[in-house]
DNA sequence: AGCACAATATGAACAATGTTCACATAAAGC
DNA sequence: GCTTTATGTGAACATTGTTCATATTGTGCT
């Protein structure tokens, strides 16, 4: 059906409505994201698009299911590599908030309310599922992971994923004023988070109210 | 507050937007939530709006300022107990969270994309401003909060806000599977999430690879 | 080769949105 | 009472996502 992509009329246009939308999404953010403007960048017209994927948000979700791959790609490195437990997770904290920090846009769409009820577009689904799948099997062993349970049935993976998520979003909002492009500062937010969150914070709390 | 039809031409059009803006928002969720959807629930043209707000932002500014404020509340009273500390973060982590449960869609305007860029609005930044200073005072110690200051320069306020908004986020976009409604569910989840919080995941991490 | 069919592209149309404008009307201040 | 200010209206505009009838092109079959 679509395993081949032999030139039509305009070559895969496909693959390139997903490559213009993420340029326009990168250098002008998901505001100007629309399926108009996506198209124009294509030079295709906008009924066009309908051709190739249902809806708008079925476009904008392969542009997040990108992000999401590159995320279990992340994960992967961090994973496979022989170092200390302690480190593999240092190293994941790290390259999750590097990739936030430098792609705040698409990490803004892959959250966004639109991507989350879009969730029944099966390629979108995967792609997310993947991700929390291996944290699952890293913490709890190879083999772990049921799709079919609750995330709340592995709280180390939800955890940490909770965790690295909410500061990303928090910078990336802005209500954490950092500067995304200082990589150092980064670093040393994630170096901060992290420690804490294996130490755990019991030990911080206020001794009296 | 509802009785009088006839102090100016058409009541405090103000008011009646804003709680309009709530009502429409819980019922129907942040997608319905246009500005000439309010008009019309108030009965007023969409043109009247812009007498009371400076554009659609503002009036939904005005929604989630009372979010913030109701986050704020939750910490005081949290804050104001006399019970141990670990008690108090665990009665702040459950409150927060079943507010986040309960208002999923008052939740998602606080953080999304449209107000976050709209934080210039003072009575949006101040709300929002408050609640972190109240964390950051409790944890160290009265009077402590600069907001000129970078978030990252108190990391354990930071901590726990990412750790608590990361989860609120995960379970209202549905990546996290739970009832929200089931209010034991949203509690025993916050449990584990606290106590591995508190005692850190140190302790947990896998063996080996 | 020829031909039918499916895939792809187009422009016009529609409803809905945020916003602006010229203008109307009611309240407040003098 | 009259002006001024606040508040309200309806029409207009540009933009958006989507649908539809229609045109064009590639693919596969005979």
């Amino acid at each position: 059906m679509q395993a081949n992509k032999k030139v039509y009329h305009k070559g895969n246009v496909r693959e390139n409505l997903v490559r213009a939308a993420e340029d326009v999404l990168q250098e002008e953010g998901l505001a100007a994201l629309s399926l108009r403007r996506i198209a124009r960048e294509v030079g295709v017209a906008p009924s066009a698009v309908y051709n190739h994927f249902e809806n708008r948000e079925a476009l904008l979700a392969s542009v997040a299911a990108d992000g999401y791959r590159a995320i279990t790609n992340l994960e992967l490195t961090a994973y496979n590599s022989s170092d200390a437990p302690h480190i593999v997770v240092r190293r994941l904290v790290l390259d999750y908030l590097q990739f936030a920090a430098r792609n705040p846009e698409l990490y803004r769409l892959m959250f966004s309310a639109e991507m989350v009820a879009y969730r029944s577009n099966p390629e979108l689904d995967e792609a997310g599922d993947s991700s929390f799948g291996l944290s699952v099997n890293w913490w709890y062993g190879e083999g772990t992971y049921d799709s079919s349970k609750s995330a709340t049935e592995y709280p180390l993976a939800l955890s940490i994923w909770s965790f690295l998520h909410g500061i990303c979003s928090l910078i990336i909002d802005g209500l954490v004023t950092i500067d995304l492009e200082d990589r150092a500062a980064v670093d040393a937010l994630g170096d901060s988070m992290i420690s804490l969150y294996l130490a755990g914070a019991g030990e911080n709390l206020p001794k009296n109210t």
